[in-house]
DNA sequence: CTGAAAGCGCTAACAG
DNA sequence: CTGTTAGCGCTTTCAG
């Protein structure tokens, strides 16, 4: 039964502060001094502490010391399952990258980091966490009041799309980026410049939407939109794009959302008889291997998670340390990577 | 301050059991006992309790609660810096992957994972965790045993390359999946087939090398290996490749270890004047988003990161589940992918 | 500079 | 079925 695991567990008693003071003739809490510091010890009653602590293997129990300080030097993470649940590879390779990402930020720092399997479903008990980051939040997402409520703080990795003005957020700066790689296309007024976002109602394909309009307008371009939608399969996006350009006739630039259609994208064009980038320019609004690997490679915005995760650790951090919040979303930039299918 | 924090993030007065003991009139183990189900509690009085709960706004102390039952209902991940460390963009893909498969897999089973920094690092207190999963130790990894001294459960994903026989482990059978990568290739006796092993030393070069000889031996094949280092630029291992395909003449077949190079590859042999896959079939011995969208697409040994997270986290537990150790390294299948490299 | 003792919030014996 | 009570191991007053 559990009984026996966890006998088998505690088949080494736990060595504790009191056998190390013991060893080394002190009080509990001289040992405990000794280590945090908050008073002094003189420097041979410390050797010996040590000592005895080392030849006795000992470590303090985590969860009697959270217990008395009220803080467990973790910090949750929240991702939500959607990033994880769909089979979708670029999905994934979101989910992992901010996730390593995240993992990777907090390694170097030395702090420790919890994934959160679901705060809301009541679990009687909490997760030790000092504070915690939500990645990616629902509208009006119930797990940032729900916590915010058990005094844990939280920082959220891109805005609630219902709640955008939140203190203590940092999100992708979308529109400076975008703005970006329609600019690296390099093409003049009278050109036309189709954009063919996803179909989700999302930030990001809602920013596409709105900076392609200001931008063509800017630029005195017609504007050209073409819904190609996240659930297409390979074959059934480059057969959409083959009809597009054969109904409309063949763009000067062409800017797709998901990375993951650089391949129909590229083969679409390639059967139309154009050659990219000298007939045809190319941009994708989010970078992966699918774009970075292509032949010809493709500009693409990288949307920078990690500068998300690294940006939202430090703004953790800071809030833990009891700095006022931010005047407003903390920006990260996306980087644009200039490539083949955009040189002149 | 750091007083200053403290003081902030303590504004709202912790909920007790107590208070809502207190605002249901019960005692406070009736409350404990309400949740924990550990001894029966009339109807009506856990409808009390609940409503009181939910009304105060309480969840219960992670931290006492620990203390008290010794367990944390969490285990720890120790993954080995190098992977993290070098920027080699296989090398944060395989990270990433692994990190992210078992946080989905300990989401899965609502188990909390936490991220541990580095458990040797004497840093007083330990992190708190039932068990810990150790990802591709190092050789005598001493982690391992540091943990094990302190009572903490581990399972080694991938087995310390010293100590291959240490219960509690789960590894990828990698000799069995590079012999069906060899068989994927479809070639007769008497022909010619390179493998171009990774030149760092390590359990799955070796295997790659033993693999090949002992196959080429049983289908009476010359055997031909020469090393493509891991750290070649692209342009550097395209080269090197050319190189040996004009000094050593074409082969009929070629393996080679790192997917990355998977473009680099192709286009010396292209540049040979070779057709793939009908003058020369290939394959490479780990998968990624390079062979999966090379074109020709790659056949690759997916080693099947996924399969190694979930089985590690399954194992561990079992461990905390009491069970007995299995009788030898449990082993995870790698998938082969037959794509279009090796087709006839 | 050091020791003694209180108590963090919870669970698990004991008692009914 | 429910209440009372004794600690889990640590930090932190309070005394010296």
């Amino acid at each position: 039964m559990g009984q026996k695991g966890r006998d088998a567990r505690l088949r080494q008693p736990r060595v504790t502060i009191k056998d190390v003071a013991q060893a080394a003739g002190v009080s509990p809490s001289t040992v405990s001094h000794a280590y945090s510091g908050r008073r002094a010890i003189s420097a041979k009653t410390k050797e010996r502490v040590f000592a005895a602590a080392e030849a006795l293997g000992y470590s303090a129990d985590p969860h009697a010391r959270s217990m008395r300080t009220g803080r467990s030097e973790m910090i949750g993470l929240v991702l939500r399952p959607r990033f994880a649940a769909t089979g979708a590879p670029e999905t994934s390779e979101t989910f992992n990258r901010l996730a390593g990402s995240i993992a990777i930020e907090c390694l170097r720092r030395g702090i420790g980091l919890v994934h959160v399997p679901d705060p809301t479903r009541q679990e009687h008990s909490a997760v030790p966490m000092d504070g915690c980051i939500v990645a990616h939040p629902y509208a009006s997402d119930p797990t940032i009041d729900f916590l915010e409520a058990r005094g844990i703080p939280v920082v959220c990795a891109d805005p609630d799309p219902d709640r955008p003005a939140l203190p203590w957020t940092v999100g992708v700066d979308y529109s400076t980026g975008m703005r970006a790689a329609f600019e690296a296309l390099g093409v003049g007024p009278g050109r036309r410049v189709w954009l063919l976002p996803g179909s989700e109602d999302n930030a990001w394909n809602r920013e596409a939407r709105r900076v392609h309009a200001r931008w063509c307008e800017d630029s005195s371009l017609r504007t050209e939109v073409h819904a190609l939608s996240e659930s297409l399969s390979p074959d059934e996006a480059e057969a959409l794009v083959s009809r597009l350009l054969a109904d409309h006739g063949a763009p000067d630039a062409l800017v797709f959302s998901l990375s993951k259609t650089s391949g129909p994208v590229l083969r679409a064009v390639a059967s139309a008889g154009l050659r990219v980038p000298q007939d045809l320019k190319l941009a994708t609004l989010t970078d992966s291997s699918f774009s970075r690997t292509a032949r010809p490679s493709i500009t693409a915005l990288d949307l920078n998670h990690e500068g998300l995760a690294s940006a939202a650790v430090d703004l953790m951090m800071r809030r833990l340390g009891g700095e006022a919040p931010p005047g407003g979303v903390v920006p990260v930039a996306p980087v644009l990577h200039a490539r083949e299918s955009t040189s002149r």
